[in-house]
DNA sequence: TTTAAAATTTAGACAAGACTAAAAATTTAT
DNA sequence: ATAAATTTTTAGTCTTGTCTAAATTTTAAA
């Protein structure tokens, strides 16, 4: 059994492992965590004896298939749950992540297909961000979305995905 | 903030002074959440000290009005989230209870009022249950349904909400 | 290449929620 | 009304996930 504080860690390594590629620091997890890096030095030592990362000491970690597989499933229902908040319930979509942090928890098989299947199996989230499906699988978008682009980081916009009026004269006002 | 663990023991509570009127015991208590008492004892002045029970040693507990609110809360999302999962995720009534545990602790007033409009806000979950308002008012249904009956328990039959042939024959195969 | 700085790990402590064993209060029975 | 049985509370321990402070390893710099 994974706990809901270990599920949180297995997310943000995935996360920070998808920029770097290389392994991920303990400095960087605690970053990221909002802890202290003794505390993830705890947590890493956790997961990497339930098979969830391989870790060797001062070295960072990696996600084992295990542990990827758990932490894709958590943002699965992560985005599943933002998709129903957003559609469902009109949450706008920048209402739905803190909710979302809850949904993405809770443990059931069929609830989460059951959930896919009610919302038509939708692709992304109300973000732009890929759901993966349920066998782990990341549809490899290698479009980056405008959403995901970081801060003061400089980009060319290659195409818009939405192409009402409303949108292109909001990109217009911004110089996008 | 209410802890969920705090949020079970406050249902539990709830349960059992429904039945006795009476004071709760800290054995009552622990039987229900399957603890020991000295456990019951620990979690009841956590309870007293956020002014959520009125706990005299040796006395057993009250619920607060505050203390009551917050378990009807509980129970009010609980059985929205049963509604939810059988009218809409095709779960049967018998599959809902384990998930709607998990789901009943999930902290967003929006959520919860959002949730209970997609539902055209329903008066009963799926077993028959009274479903409160968001106020915390429990319509004092004073009809027992036959659902809540105790094993064992004998009782008289004074009327059925469902009339369809199918379950009046259901009625009389069981001699009810 | 040896030293200074930064990152990481260890050691020891704390809060929440649980447990066991033992002490204290209440209830029941004689 | 007092002894026995039951219930409740206390004291001390454990686990999870966190922390601080100190020790260790790695990395960067002179």
């Amino acid at each position: 059994m994974v706990t809901l504080s270990e599920e949180n860690y297995l997310k943000a390594i995935y996360h920070l492992a998808k920029q770097d590629k290389a392994s991920v620091s303990t400095n960087a997890i605690a970053t990221k965590m909002m802890t202290k890096a003794s505390s993830a030095t705890d947590m890493i030592k956790k997961l990497a004896e339930k098979g969830l990362v391989d870790y060797q000491k001062y070295q960072g970690v990696h996600l084992t298939e295990k542990g990827r597989f758990a932490a894709v499933s958590v943002i699965r229902k992560h985005r599943l749950w933002e998709v129903f908040l957003v559609k469902k319930l009109n949450f706008s979509w920048d209402e739905v992540h803190e909710v979302a942090e809850q949904l993405e928890h809770i443990k059931s098989e069929k609830l989460t297909q059951q959930l896919d299947a009610f919302l038509d199996h939708p692709k992304e989230d109300p973000h732009g961000d890929p759901i993966p499906d349920c066998e782990g699988n990341l549809p490899s978008t290698q479009k980056i979305l405008l959403a995901q682009i970081e801060r003061a980081e400089s980009c060319i916009c290659v195409g818009v995905k939405d192409s009402t009026s409303q949108f292109l004269q909001y990109l217009d006002k911004h110089n996008i």
